[in-house]
DNA sequence: GCCGAACTTGACCGTACGGTCAAGTTCGCG
DNA sequence: CGCGAACTTGACCGTACGGTCAAGTTCGGC
C-alpha cells in the first residue's frame, strides 16, 4: 500500500479498524478472523477495509510491528537514567511483564506470529532487537564482574521464554496481579531454581 | 470418528497421513495447509483422508495428543530409579530438551496449537500435567531443604518457558548441538542470571 | 457554492476450502 | 471361489474466503 493521504477522520477510520481487528485476531485468531467479519463488527463495507489496508495480510504485520515499537518505547522509558546494569535488565523486564498485562491481545498476536513463516520474519526481527538490548546490559554486567561470565545471549533468551511463559499462564489463564507476576519473573530469572551446585 | 477396524494395510495409512499433515502443519502452519494439499502430496484420493479422520481438526487434535504422550514418556523413562529430587527435575529437563530436539515440527505444532482456543484446551491439559510432574518433584526438593522455598509452580513454569524459547531458536532458527542446547536451558534454570542480591 | 480528494458502499468475482458419497477395488478368510 | 469388510477414487456440493470496483457520499478549502 503507498501509504495514503488521511484526514483526522481517516486516521480514526484506520485505528479503530486496526484496534478491532486486533481483538478479533487475539479471541478467534488471525486466520479464523475474516475481512468480512472484521468490517460488519464495525457495520462498515468491505471497501472501507482496502481503503486503509492493501491486505489482511498488511494490517496483520502492521499490527505486530507498531506493538514491537511500542514495547521497546516502554522498556527504554523504564530504564531510562539508571546506570547500574544488572538493575536495568530488571527493569526492562518488569516494564515488558508490566506491558503485556496491558496488551494481552498483542502478546497473544505475537505468540502466533511465530508460528507461522509469513510473519515469523517480522517478529524475530522485532525479537532480536529486544534480545540485543538485554545482551548489551548483560555484557556491561559481566565485564563490571555483576554477573559470572556466560553467554549473554542465552541469558538474553531464558529471560525471554520466563515472560512468555509466566505472562501467557498468569495473565491469559488466570488473572494475576500484574506487580506479582514482575516479581516471579524477576525471582526466576534472577536466581533461577536457586540451586547451589 | 467412531474408531474404525484397521487392517496393518490401513494402519499404515493412517500413520502416513498423521506423518505427512504433521510435516505440512508444521512447514506451512494448520490453516494454510487444506485437506487437498496431504491427499495430493501423498497422491491419494480425498475419500482416504476421511476414511481415517472425521475431520481435519479431529486429525491436528490427535497428533498434538499423541506426541504429548510421547514426550510424557520419555520424561519419565528419563528419571526412571532417580531418588534425588533435584537430579529428576535437572534430567526431565534434558529429557525434554532431547525430544524437542528430535520432534521440532511437533513443538512448532505446540506452539501454534496454544495460540487458538480450539486447540488451546487440549494443550493446557497436558502442559498441566507435564509442569504437575516437575511440580512435584520441585516441592520435594524444597522439603529436603535442597532448594529455597518459593512457589513450585511458578518455577515450573519458568523452566517451561526457558526451554520453550531456546528450543525455537537454538534448533529452529540454527542447528545447534541438542547437548549443548539442554546444558544452556539447564543451567539458566538452576541459577538463572547467577546474581547475588 | 463548487470542486476535487477523501471516504464509503455493497454487489460481484474467481477460487479454494472442508466435507460427502456412490461407485469401484483390494484383500483376508472361510 | 466368493463374500463381506476394508479401503480407495474423484467428481461434486455448498459456502465463505480475500479482494475488486463502479458508483455514490462527505467534507475541507477556496
Amino acid at each position: 500500500m503507498t501509504a495514503r493521504k488521511l484526514t483526522p477522520r481517516g486516521r480514526e477510520r484506520r485505528a479503530q479498524l486496526i484496534a478491532y481487528a486486533t481483538e478479533r485476531f487475539a479471541a478467534d485468531g488471525y486466520h479464523p478472523t475474516s475481512v468480512a467479519d472484521i468490517v460488519d463488527g464495525l457495520g462498515v463495507g468491505k471497501g472501507v477495509f482496502y481503503w486503509y489496508f492493501s491486505s489482511k495480510e498488511e494490517l496483520f504485520i502492521e499490527i505486530l510491528r507498531t506493538a514491537q515499537r511500542d514495547l521497546r518505547r516502554r522498556q527504554q522509558r523504564a530504564i531510562e537514567g539508571v546506570e547500574d546494569p544488572v538493575r536495568r535488565v530488571e527493569l526492562g523486564v518488569r516494564a515488558g511483564v508490566l506491558w503485556m498485562a496491558e496488551h494481552n491481545d498483542l502478546r497473544r498476536l505475537f505468540e502466533f506470529a511465530r508460528t507461522e513463516e509469513t510473519f515469523a520474519r517480522a517478529m524475530r526481527a522485532g525479537q532480536s532487537v529486544l534480545v540485543g538490548d538485554a545482551v548489551d546490559h548483560l555484557k556491561a554486567a559481566i565485564v563490571e564482574g555483576r554477573l559470572p561470565d556466560r553467554d549473554p545471549e542465552a541469558l538474553a533468551l531464558g529471560i525471554l521464554g520466563v515472560t512468555n511463559v509466566m505472562t501467557t499462564v498468569y495473565f491469559d489463564e488466570r488473572r494475576e496481579d500484574p506487580e506479582h507476576v514482575a516479581d516471579l519473573v524477576v525471582d526466576f530469572c534472577m536466581e533461577g531454581l536457586g540451586a547451589r551446585r
